[in-house]
DNA sequence: AACGGAAATTTACGCGCGTAAAAAATTTGT
DNA sequence: ACAAATTTTTTACGCGCGTAAATTTCCGTT
């Protein structure tokens, strides 16, 4: 840096103060800066820069499994807000596994970044470590909600999306029976269960609830294996399914077509099948799926935000913010 | 560290050793830093660590696009072989942008990588851009190979596995025809048309083409929207068709099943379709997809290798290695 | 117990940049 | 054109750690 600004003709306090932050200088010093810039391609140490700053420009963004397209879309949208946003996003994927989890927590501490946005795995979650991690960091929460934690959180009212779809089918057909895993990875799951008991009860409907075995994050087979099995042990009574989630939907269709059946609300159709998130692939099921629409944009919009808010102001944990978005029915071909 | 190296009772460049190898250090002065190590909770600034290395610990994983399942699962594979092999991975999507591929690089290069793994958006790929980048790091190009570009390429035998699709649909059924998008985003693409042409030529079939409009990465919706102009130009002749990839293969299975056209290899079907890649999803479409599979594992845990060993040896580019795997094929329900 | 080699300590400097303070130069307003 | 306000330059120090060289301490061996 000290040769570029010799090279350039400019002082070396001036080009860092132009480094970090290139509206800071005179246009005309910029420009002769940015001129000088192209000439030299000198780029600076972004480890000297950054070893004495108390914060970054960097955002840590963590999802608990990249390679489910729902959370690779969000990432990928919030990827593009932060950098809009004039901040680096550095992406993360607990792959599943808490024990990672923790250690990108720490990795990211150290990293010393501007602020975080996290989506937890859930159940499996370290809550200590994460609620440790979010006192010393700008963190905000998306996705799955445990229990109070973080400076914030930003998702979507399980509940009206739940009561939305019950209506739905109830007001189009028979009575849907919910559809989950046994054992729920993360708090979503069991909201809409519990929204699903009580949208069913309001209409005076009797509830049923079909959970599988499995465990993991490989939804699409668990709901393959244990629509089989649901099927072959007759659970599926009303002719209307509500799966916990898209993935477990997008599975059972799979084990409906292997047998046969007609899945739709249209005539001579077996059965129903609804979803929610509306993950990216919902669309190209065979039939598409009805589901409910995460709105991934102001979902991730919002939770920018948020952290934009929570980086700027000093008493992060005076009060908890909670945002909640409503659902968009999504009506396909499947029920 | 100054600090921790008084209350530890261990001088600071002993310290600096063990953080860079605590193997380097006496089993007894080890346990003793460990042990200091839970009392005091400290830990090394990584900017001040890496500002005087020459390269860093990290490496950098690159794909086209992380929402597309396909990348996702092998950015999932990458990542935890790094891990394993003692790195920290860095994660990058290009969201399909030319641009965001060489900002991407820019960063990558300021942040002294050990070495890069990448998959390049491929056409739009800006060749110059990544010949220079791979001069200064070592990179290793995987998925989509571009005119010899980087010190090495790991991929899949286009040739192989197309020639093996063919033989298994005239063997099996009618000649299959070509279906591919207009415009081919990456060189995989014109390499399995190329082998299909050659395959069936081989054969003594006529090949036949259909190519679709679209542009982008949204491959699923263009295969559909396609399907469904081709399906009403009466284009299917054949009655099999190859899709140059699942994604498009998952779309044109949509359009179909919208048609009420049954699709499959057993009596009464109407059409077959087959897809390449194995794409995560195409074990769940309606019916399941007989395609090829790359061998993720294999792909990945080679080009880390070859990395590895480019990392180590100083004349990286005396030799390019490339190296290509034979796909597998899958049979399922769809051919 | 003495010895030799390995490991740890002491001492000291450098890396590339941030940043503070005072002086100098430039721009702006009238 | 001149004073005031802003920006840049000069000077100097510090950050947290890497690392080299010389010295001392430790450990296993004979």
């Amino acid at each position: 840096m000290e040769e570029f600004a010799s090279l350039s003709g400019i002082s070396r306090p001036t080009l860092s103060k132009y480094f970090h932050d290139p509206e800071s200088v005179r246009h005309t010093t910029r420009d002769r800066i940015e001129k000088a810039l192209e000439e030299h391609d000198y780029q600076p140490n972004i480890y000297a820069m950054n070893q004495n700053r108390r914060t970054t420009n960097h955002i840590g963004i963590v999802v608990p499994f990249l390679a489910d397209p729902f959370f690779a879309e969000i990432a990928r949208n919030l990827e593009q807000r932060c950098i809009a946003a004039g901040f680096s996003p550095i992406l993360f994927s607990s792959h599943g596994a808490p024990d990672l989890e923790v250690n990108i927590l720490d990795s990211l501490r150290s990293q010393k970044p501007a602020g975080v946005l996290m989506a937890p795995l859930g159940r499996a979650s370290d809550k200590a470590h994460i609620e440790r991690f979010s006192r010393d960091i700008p963190t905000v929460l998306f996705d799955s909600s445990i229990g109070g934690l973080g400076a914030a959180f930003v998702g979507m009212d399980n509940g009206q999306s739940m009561r939305m779809l019950v209506d739905y089918l109830c007001d189009t057909g028979t009575a849907p029976q919910f559809f989950e895993m046994e054992t729920a990875v993360n708090p979503n799951v069991n909201r809409r269960r519990n929204a699903y008991l009580a949208a069913m009860e309001a209409r005076g409907e009797p509830a049923s609830i079909v959970k599988i075995e499995g465990d993991g994050w490989d939804f699409e087979e668990i709901g393959r294996r244990g629509g089989h099995a649901a099927f072959d042990a007759g659970q599926f009574k009303s002719g209307t399914i509500l799966c916990s989630n898209d993935r477990l939907a997008i599975g059972l269709l799979s084990a409906a077509f292997q047998r046969g059946l007609r899945v739709g609300r249209g005539e001579g159709a077996d059965i129903r099948v609804a979803g929610h998130d509306d993950h990216p692939f919902s669309k190209f099921t065979c039939p598409a799926l009805t589901t409910v629409s995460q709105d991934y944009d102001r979902i991730s919009g919002k939770s920018l935000d948020i952290l934009l808010g929570l980086m700027d102001s000093d008493d992060r944990l005076s009060q908890r913010q909670e945002v909640l978005f409503d659902g968009i029915l999504i009506k396909r071909e499947s029920a």
